[in-house]
DNA sequence: ACCCGACTAGACCGAGCGGTCAAGAAAGGT
DNA sequence: ACCTTTCTTGACCGCTCGGTCTAGTCGGGT
């Protein structure tokens, strides 16, 4: 659904994405109804199908824009830093604030993959975060800065500590962003820490 | 809803039990009606309100014995194993090696934990998970093995590099579970294992 | 002043939902 | 043989869903 649109009709636009984005995170994308929308923003329900041909549009409209915009964040935090390792750092700073301060978006993230329907949009937007680490965690490799393993996998385990404690600590805790970013980076530098005695067990 | 089964009523249960939860992960919750679920049977609607008092009493009862059985194959795992470091690294294998059995459940813990309705019934099993680990991660740090850190977040942290990977390299790209165990142990034991003259950075 | 495209209201639609129920078939106990 | 309880059928109910559509309002350009 694309429309030429007024100043007023960006607005209504946006208002209508903040809602639906908000109620979805709350109640869920399948027990929120349109109509739920369009009656918390007191407007008819024309007013939605202007906009977008289906609710199911909204939300993929929704979950692209996020990923967009979270890849911005962290992109912007990095640039200019010229350790690898000092770059995935900031890359983990940026993702845990922004899935802080974007909650539900987090959330929706998290019901988007659970649905055959979205997956394949999310997993797309997730290859392109994986595929941003993935560079910085080679070159670190190739520096001697971290031993030599499958980046791709390293990515993947990141944004899972991510995703996780800030589900946990921040969604569930209301705990302070900077800790929780302190947390999934001191875990995913060190993880466990077993001391080096231990190591050859596995 | 708890009625007195004959045999035949027992496998009946467990039948709709089965069928709804391959349906459920494939599908989704919501979009599996409770019509599809007895019309993939060739039974009656009477069948399943029988047996259940509503669709969402199955779920819940499908994700709570499913956590009950991801616990018990944990704990088998471990007993009788007197290393504290060991005893971690076997539940986290035990903890995969489930996961990628139990696929179809794996996804309804997923999708559960974004819906407020299942959120409580999620939470409280995964406290019971991160619990018992926390019991191991608070021993090896007593004994020094591993340094001195929040035990409970060590945990969620684990929980989440398994689920992530898991998700990602069984359900998404089926790959050897025993080799996805060994990379999710790598990572939580070591972490991206930083060389140590990085370590003061943060 | 007028026009035309952007926007809005809300009644309406067919479909499908979760759940009920009356009637009856099977199975087990005695 | 007979009764009781377990189990099954499927038509049915009220309701809400996503989505359509018509009639109209609004507002910037000329």
């Amino acid at each position: 659904m694309s429309r030429r649109l007024t100043q007023r009709g960006k607005e209504r636009r946006a208002q209508l994405i903040d809602y639906a984005t908000h109620e979805f995170a709350e109640t869920g994308y399948h027990p929120t109804s349109v109509s739920d929308i369009v009656d918390g923003l007191g407007v008819g329900k024309g007013v939605f199908y202007w906009y977008f041909s289906s609710k199911e549009e909204l939300f993929i409209e929704i979950l692209r824009t996020a990923q967009k915009d979270m890849r911005r964040g962290q992109q912007r935090a990095i640039t200019d830093v010229e350790d690898p390792v000092k770059r995935i750092e900031l890359g983990i700073r940026a993702g845990v604030l922004w899935l802080a301060e974007n909650n539900d978006l987090r959330r929706l993230f998290e019901f988007a993959r659970t649905e055959s329907t979205f997956a394949d949009a999310m997993s797309a937007g997730q290859a392109v975060l994986v595929a941003d680490a993935r560079v910085h965690l080679e070159e670190a490799i190739r520096d001697g800065r971290i031993p030599d393993q499958d980046a791709e996998a390293l990515a993947f385990a990141i944004l899972g500590v991510s995703n996780q404690l800030t589900h946990v600590y921040i969604d569930g805790r209301h705990a302070d962003p900077d800790l929780v970013a302190d947390m999934v980076v001191t875990f995913c530098r060190d993880g466990l820490g077993v001391s080096s005695a231990d190591r050859p067990t596995v």
